[in-house]
DNA sequence: CTTAATTTTCAGAAAATACTGAAACTACAA
DNA sequence: TTGTAGTTTCAGTATTTTCTGAAAATTAAG
């Protein structure tokens, strides 16, 4: 008589794939509109949400695409240090499983992009200011002011996330929220 | 015997174009890198360089571009509200000036970003939560956490940006910092 | 209404990006 | 050494995004 709990059981499972994909689908779609590797943001939606590590064949078989394609975009979550790569003793074959916690994701992902993409862009904004300090008239003296205020926003921006994401409990954030009026 | 500083004038004239062309590529290729189109950072970076607003064709003209690629992504500026269009009256044409203060810049971009990405990221986990929420079993429930971690950050996130918009005054910033060690 | 200036649209071309599949490579075990 | 399971690379292809240029639409003025 454990028919009943036992149709639930399968039922609920079937539903429970179901809500996966289309978390996997979706969240594909708007890691897209972040700029982000459709295919890429898909692998990390499933490994976050899967109980255990994969393999590249069986994230291939999930999401449907080729090995090369699979293979590439897992390179680049581990080098961004979103996933990692486990063996398990006695096998060969090469597991993955992604960072869950959800403060440390966002600790990685901040760290990275401050990386990747602040960085050149200071960069780059130092590079003109310097040009432009000693230049005469009033359109370079703007100039150069613009130019500096981009920057200094730039330089601000990088240390409020820096401090943020090394301040290791999540909690400050909603403590601070209070002086937020 | 005024020969000399009008050579420096011009001098100093010539190298404030040549950064602020050497700023306008780069600035491209930074948005490419940040996801964004580089005809628009381009024409982004030019307008809140320029000391007065520029028409269609002076942005065509500097930026050797299309009319058609700038009109759309002047039109997709302006719809971000990072431009806005004026009219000199007894003229026809159209000018286009940018937002030129950093904080509002600030601002208008995470307001913007809020809607269309946010937003959006927010529903869809929202919809897999709902989803999910009676299902039975450690997996269903597991799943169910980690939607709802997900969910529960990008609230706060998008609750954390909002406030620090919110806030006219961009000294909060600075201020904040001391807290954060 | 007609003309001329200006803006908008859009089909097709070009460029950039992402993906496939198969071959080459590596590492281990027999 | 040879065979095998698994990983990596990459040339070619497919897809998506961006751009062009010219025609169509709009607007203001005569």
């Amino acid at each position: 008589m454990n028919q009943k709990p036992t149709d639930a059981n399968q039922a609920d499972r079937a539903a429970l794939v179901q809500a996966r994909d289309e978390f996997v689908t979706q969240w594909g779609a708007i890691g897209n509109a972040w700029g982000i590797n459709r295919t890429m943001a898909q692998i990390h939606a499933l490994l976050i949400t899967t109980p255990v590590p994969l393999t590249t064949d069986e994230i291939m078989e999930d999401l449907k695409i080729s090995r090369g394609n699979a293979h590439g975009n897992l390179r680049d979550l581990v080098s961004w240090g979103l996933v990692r790569s486990v063996v398990r003793k006695g096998e060969r074959k090469e597991y993955f499983e992604a960072e869950k916690d959800v403060w440390k994701m966002f600790c990685i992902i901040s760290r990275e992009r401050r990386r990747r993409e602040l960085r050149p862009a200071m960069g780059v904004l130092q590079e003109c200011a310097e040009r432009t300090k000693n230049l005469k008239g009033p359109e370079a003296a703007a100039f150069n002011d613009q130019i500096r205020a981009l920057s200094d926003f730039l330089k601000m921006a990088d240390d409020v996330v820096s401090k943020i994401s090394a301040s290791q409990q999540s909690s400050i954030i909603p403590w601070a929220m209070k002086f937020l009026k």
